[in-house]
This record gives C-alpha cells, sequence and structure tokens, in this order.
DNA sequence: TTATTTTTTTTGACGTCCGAAAAAAAGTTG
DNA sequence: CAACTTTTTTTCGGACGTCAAAAAAAATAA
C-alpha cells in the first residue's frame, strides 16, 4: 500500500527539485528555478530562502553580468554551498583504490589512484587498508573531517548491498570483505557499496537524461562482464543488490569453465582470459587462474588481430556471437529500449561487432528485433566515480530535507555557510 | 526530473489509500480507516464524506451488529458503492475467450466463456468478432453500457501495450490483431491490453502482499512459456510492454526447433509440443506444427510417466533440466527474491522437479544460490481475470482522483449512488 | 527626473492535514 | 429513568504549503 501524503512530503519533494535543477543546470535566478520546476515564483522565493538560511545555497553577487545589462531588476544568481557537504567517490578495482572527493555542488575538486595488493587483500586486512588510504586522502585535501557526510564504494564483482560486504571480486583474493561497516564506523558517514557497472549507468542517467532514461542496459566488458540495468525510470539493483550478473549467467551447459568455477557462463567466453584462453587453442577447460590474461594479453590479442592473424580473429568472432547471444536473453527477457556496450574490451569491438550481429540475429524473436538500439561507449573509467557521486548528491539531498523548517526564523546570514 | 508537488496531489493520493483500503479489506469504520491509514480521523471525516458526496462509497446501516454489543457510539461501516463503476477482463486464450464482469468493490459478479475458432482468427476478422461477444455478454447482466469504464484484456503470446496489438499468439493465426483500438470504439471505456502473465503477477500482490512484494518472478508453464516480473515493488512491462519473453530467450544455440522459427528456444525445450517431441524420439528439427500436442497430448504424456515409461520421465527430465537452466539466468540477471511456478503443465513438475533443481545448480554460482525460494502454485485460470480486475480497479481510482473537490458542496444525498 | 521593464518579495486566499474539543450515540449503573 | 462511561464521528482552529496578484526593488530608457 502506498503510502499517506501530507504536506512535509510535498516541500520535501519542491525543495529537492530545487536543489537538484541547481545541480544539474548550475546556478541560476529564482526566475529561471521557477521556469524549470514550473513551481511559482512565490513559492521559489520561500523554499530558497529556507535554503539560504539552513547554508545549503547561497547568493552569487557577480559584478561582471554575463552580456549586454537587460533593462529590469538584475536577476540575482543563487548557487549551491559547495562547502555544503563532501562526499567520497571509491572504485575498488585490480591492484588499485581510485578516489574522488566532490563537494555538495557535485564538481569533484580532487582524485587519486593508490595501488594496491590485489591478491594479498582479505575480509582480514583490507578494511584497515582501506580506512588509512581514505583518511590519508582526505588529509591531502583541506577538507575537515566532519563535512564528510557521504562515502560511495564500488567494486567489481558480486556485492551485496544488504550486508555492506564485498561477496566475490577479481580485486581481492579473499571473499566477504566487509566494507560499509568498517567505513560507517571510521568516519562517521553514510556508507554505501555498489556494483561498478551500476554506477556507470547511474553515471550515464546523470549525464544524458534525454537518451539514458526509461529501461536501457549497460554491458561492461573487462576484467569480466558486468551489467547495469535501469529499469522503469530507477536503477534497478535486485531484491539483495546483486542483480545485473550478467556475467554469470549460463551460454553453454557444460562449456567453457568459468573464473566461478562453474562451466558455460558468458563470462568463460567473453573476458581476458577466455579471449586468450581461445586464442592460444588451449582447451576450455583450462583454468583460468593459468591463464595469464590481463589488460596486457588483451592488448596483445589486439595487436595480433589487427595484423590479421587468423587465431585472434576467430576468438574475437566466437566472442562476439556470444555477446550476441547474451543480449539476446536479455532482450527477450527485459525488453530494453537500449543497450550500451562499453568497457575497456570495446576497444577490441570491432573485431566482435560483425559476430555480435549474427548471434543476435540468430537468437533473437523476430518480434523482438526492432525495438532497441545499441549504443557503444568508449571506455571512460571516470564514469564509475561520477556515478557514485550522482547517487551520494541524491541522497544527500534526502538526508537535508528532514531538517527542512524551521518555525522561527532567525536573523538572516545570507551567502556564508552555516 | 521528479515532478513538483502540490497539495492537490496530496488529497488524491490519501483518497486513493483510502478506497483501497476499502476494497482490500471490505466495510469498516472511519475509524479503522483512520488506524490502517494513519491518517487523523478528521482527515477521514473529511475525505469520506467527499467521497459519499461523489457516490463511490457509502454508509451501511447494518441491524445486526457483528457480536457482543460494546458499548459507545457504534462505528458505522462504510463500503465501495459497487455501482459506482463496472469493468470487463477478459482473457483470449486458445479457441476460447474468458470474460468476467466485476463492480467497483473489485468483485466478479458475471463469468462467460465462449469458444471461437482460433485457428481461422486474424486481424481482419477477430476484433470484430471480440466486440459482438462482449456487447452480447454485457447484455446478460443488467448493466448499463454507460457504466462500463474499464476494458482489460489479456492475451498469451507477444503483445505490444504502445500500439495495443497482439503481435503474435497462440491464440491467434493472424498476426498484429488490434485490440485496443476497436474495444475503445466500441465501448467508449478506457481498454488495456496486456501479457497474460504480467496478470497473473499482479493478481499474486493483490492476493498476498505480504509474500508478493518486492521483486519476484512468474514462469507459467502452458502452451508456451510465460514469465510476468514484478522488480521494486511495481509490474515491470519493459520499454515496450513486452518483456518477459521467457519462452523465447535462447537455451541453446542452433537448438531444438521453436514455433517462432528460431532454433533452441527455452520453449522448443520445455512445452507441451516440445515434451511430446522428445517423448516420442523425433529429430528436434520437427516442426512444432507437425505434433499434435496440446492438452491433450500433455495429459497421455504424464498419464505414461506416471506408469514409469521411460521414454515419457526422460522427456520431463531433460525438460526439468532446461528449466533449472532458464531460471538460473533469470536469478543472475535480476535476482529476485522469489520465483513463482504454475501454469497447466505444472501437473507435471513432480517429473521435472529433481532434474530442474540439478539445472540450477549447474548453472547458477554459489553466491547467488542462496537467497532466493521457488514457490510451486497449482494453476489456476482464474487469477489472469483477477490480475486484470486489481490493475483496472487502480486506474478506476486514479480516474475518479481527478473529479475530486467541489467548492460548492451541494444537499448531501448520501446512500445512494449518483 | 520620470517612465518602463524585469525580478523578487510580500500579501491574502484557498486547501489540506492535524490535534483538541465537542457532539453524537450508544451501553451501564444506581 | 437519569446520570455516567465509553467509543465514534464531527467540528473548530491552527499551522503550513502553494498560488495569484500586488507591491517593492533595481536597473535602463526617455
Amino acid at each position: 500500500m502506498t503510502r499517506k501524503a501530507d504536506r512535509d512530503q510535498i516541500r520535501r519533494q519542491n525543495r529537492s527539485i530545487i536543489l537538484k535543477a541547481l545541480r544539474r543546470q548550475g546556478p541560476m535566478a529564482r526566475i529561471d528555478l521557477g521556469q524549470i520546476t514550473r513551481l511559482s515564483p512565490a513559492t521559489v522565493t520561500a523554499i530558497t530562502s529556507d535554503l539560504l538560511d539552513q547554508g545549503l545555497i547561497e547568493g552569487i553577487e557577480s559584478d561582471e553580468p554575463k552580456a549586454p545589462q537587460s533593462r529590469g531588476r538584475p536577476r540575482s544568481l543563487l548557487r549551491l554551498n559547495p562547502e555544503a557537504a563532501c562526499v567520497v567517490a571509491i572504485r575498488l578495482s585490480v591492484n588499485a583504490i581510485d578516489m574522488s572527493l566532490a563537494n555538495f555542488a557535485g564538481e569533484t575538486f580532487l582524485n587519486k589512484r593508490v595501488p594496491f595488493d590485489s591478491a594479498s587483500a582479505d575480509a582480514a586486512s583490507f578494511p584497515m587498508l582501506l580506512i588509512e588510504t581514505i583518511a590519508s586522502f582526505v588529509g591531502e585535501a583541506a577538507v575537515r573531517p566532519e563535512s564528510i557526510r557521504e562515502i560511495g564504494v564500488a567494486a567489481q564483482g558480486v556485492v551485496d548491498k544488504g550486508t555492506g560486504m564485498v561477496v566475490w571480486s577479481p580485486a581481492f583474493s579473499g571473499r566477504n570483505i566487509p566494507i560499509v561497516a568498517p567505513l560507517t564506523k571510521a568516519f562517521e558517514a553514510e556508507c554505501i557499496l555498489s556494483n561498478d557497472t551500476n554506477m556507470i549507468t547511474e553515471a550515464l542517467h546523470w549525464i544524458d537524461p534525454a537518451r539514458y532514461s526509461d529501461t536501457f542496459a549497460v554491458v561492461m566488458l573487462d576484467y569480466g562482464v558486468g551489467m547495469g540495468l535501469y529499469l522503469d525510470n530507477r536503477l534497478f539493483e535486485g531484491a539483495n543488490g546483486m542483480a545485473a550478473e550478467f556475467g554469470h549467467s549460463n551460454h553453454i551447459p557444460g562449456g567453457a569453465l568459468c573464473r566461478c568455477g562453474k562451466r558455460g557462463c558468458i563470462e568463460a567466453y567473453l573476458s581476458d582470459y577466455a579471449l586468450v584462453r581461445a586464442a592460444t587453442h588451449l582447451p576450455e577447460t583450462t583454468d583460468p587462474k593459468e591463464i595469464n590474461a590481463g589488460v596486457a594479453g588483451l592488448a596483445a590479442l589486439i595487436a595480433r588481430a589487427d595484423e590479421g592473424d587468423e587465431d585472434a580473429l576467430t576468438a574475437f568472432a566466437s566472442a562476439g556471437r556470444v555477446l550476441g547471444y547474451g543480449l539476446a536473453r536479455l532482450l527477450a527477457i527485459l525488453d530494453p529500449k537500449r543497450i550500451v556496450l562499453t568497457g575497456a574490451a570495446m576497444r577490441a569491438f570491432r573485431f566482435m561487432e560483425a559476430s555480435m550481429h549474427e548471434g543476435l540475429e540468430e537468437a533473437l524473436v523476430e518480434d523482438l528485433r526492432q525495438n532497441y538500439e545499441i549504443d557503444v561507449m568508449p571506455w571512460n573509467e571516470d564514469f564509475i566515480r561520477r556515478g557514485l557521486v550522482a547517487q551520494a548528491m541524491d541522497r544527500l539531498d534526502k538526508d537535508y530535507l528532514g531538517a527542512a523548517t524551521r518555525k522561527t526564523v532567525p536573523p538572516r546570514d545570507r551567502g556564508a555557510a552555516a
């Protein structure tokens, strides 16, 4: 049953819309906010005056009006107060921790990559390492620790949102690495753990909502095969936050050996080790751990394909066909409007494209083959952190909504942060 | 961007909550409504008084209070006015049109099954036939045609919600049968076309929301293989309303010939013709049209399995394994909390169960194998119409919300329909 | 200086919810 | 049978949110 509505809710929602508009479109005058949000000028004034009191936004007195001064009362721009809060975005990948600091306006102002040893990272050692790494990173910025309100973490592999642990990831040797609990305790900030491809999905929606809305899927070819789903206009993460394990959905019963131990997963045909295995005529049952692939191996394979090497070309072609079949299954089950292909391995897409379309054609019923598009998106690692920041901002706005209206308006002190 | 909120919205939502409570829980007093909805007694009085004025609800003066008369002012029960509106629910299946009439309280008060010839039904002939069949059905009831506000139609196969056409269905020989446009015109009522398994999904949620909420999938084994998805607490139908074509997601590349013309669809291993084909040692490439299976064929096969016939048992066992693989893919992609198996073919489930679990185990990564349950639900054709009615009621409530408040309260005429 | 234009704020009206108090409609008790 | 108790429903006044319209503010144009 839907919850009852009351007038608090409507203020909350309208406040949040105004904050979001300022974050997405940058500083603007009240009258513009009214236009964008369709709220009346009176309401905009009321809400922004609230937000000013809270120090969440501030007026800009720019002495240089943009262009030819028009007449009439000049618009006074409002912008988010960047110092109102601070969020940390962290991407955990093989051998590297990528961190970003972003302000309340959603602007990233500090990035850092810190290497670590994935092979020795487990549940016992990693949380402490992560805390220290973050603490030192935050220390570098002139940021008061208490202004950090949200920490978003993305990891490749299987993450469990409920428990806040990385169940399994190529970035760790151990399993069930706790992330959320230790970070929450150490930094006294909200912490959320997400799957990396989900964050790419969120980032795409943030960056181009006109194109990336409604129902679309993102497939990332990288170390493994990841997927993110945006369904009915929101990120879908499954009942346990473990949805979208596209890479481990089965392609051929009893087929090639996958890193996960099962046979015939899509990943066992599509990922770095699978491609190297196929191109070097190793049997499908060769243990992925014994294959030395990775970024370097993949690059070598691409080079061979570029030179016209038959084995390499065949390997890519069969991988493409598997991808086509996988996408066909996805299309049949979810009927998305769009599928976005991205990830480091997309450099090799030109060798897979034709056979991917063949696979799609073989596997997909005519009736479902009309209503979708495939985007190929050049890989940009930054997307993951951008998605984390976008998500953190949403949560931040919601946090501040509770602390909304005060009855007795204190003397105004506009422009300065609280 | 979320839409702005205004005060109309809150009244609308609260009205809708009250209507829904009355429909779900039956007649009750204002004080109970307050408890359930968490609205204050004052608000409940205000809203119900509105609804009484509109004739959507009515008071009951039951002279027989249920049990030992307690003291205090007796509660005066309110109920939905059953005559406030009327909806038609229609299920199109092979050779039969099943129809129900339901009142505003969601109670079905007339059912009818009318046979028709699926083999000759196409886009040219069927819409007219359907209109006449409905008109005659409605004529049998003492229902004024203009009181029919919603018509919900469910069909097996691929339906396109956007165009309101049945793209392909075993119930028709032709393709692209228009349904929504002709019915809307003929009856001047809202008409919505849905996939049949989606309506089962909706019905389950309506009947037992505690169990069937959040994220679950329904798989129906019948003439074909259908699926319905409830994701993040709402029915998911895909970008074009064509989602959940589970039956035509591929199982084995180049595998058994499916009715859709492709090779290796799940349906080509699981449906009536597939089972008969397997049990009679016909090659996998045998055209499904040449196999005489259907309900009778399936029943015969079950009888043989009951007698211990090896061929039949083997056929069911391999079908079970395919089902297991299909469910494993679904679990990997969507991570649902629950999967419900139902449909006419579930009578044979005992012959498939063991191998289904084998398939699940073979295909599903350990990490995903913990957090779901499988329900086996005895098949009940009525579910489809119940889901249609539930959906129609939701839409009905929304319709009435627009026509809500009037400033000048007319003289009250409580108890009588408008 | 005065008129005009444009943006922002204030004012007043209306609608909604809520808490408190009142009213209503019984049963219970002396 | 009248006074009291109990429970439900209604009424009233207050708080708050949005909006339209009026007023104020701040700049340019004449």
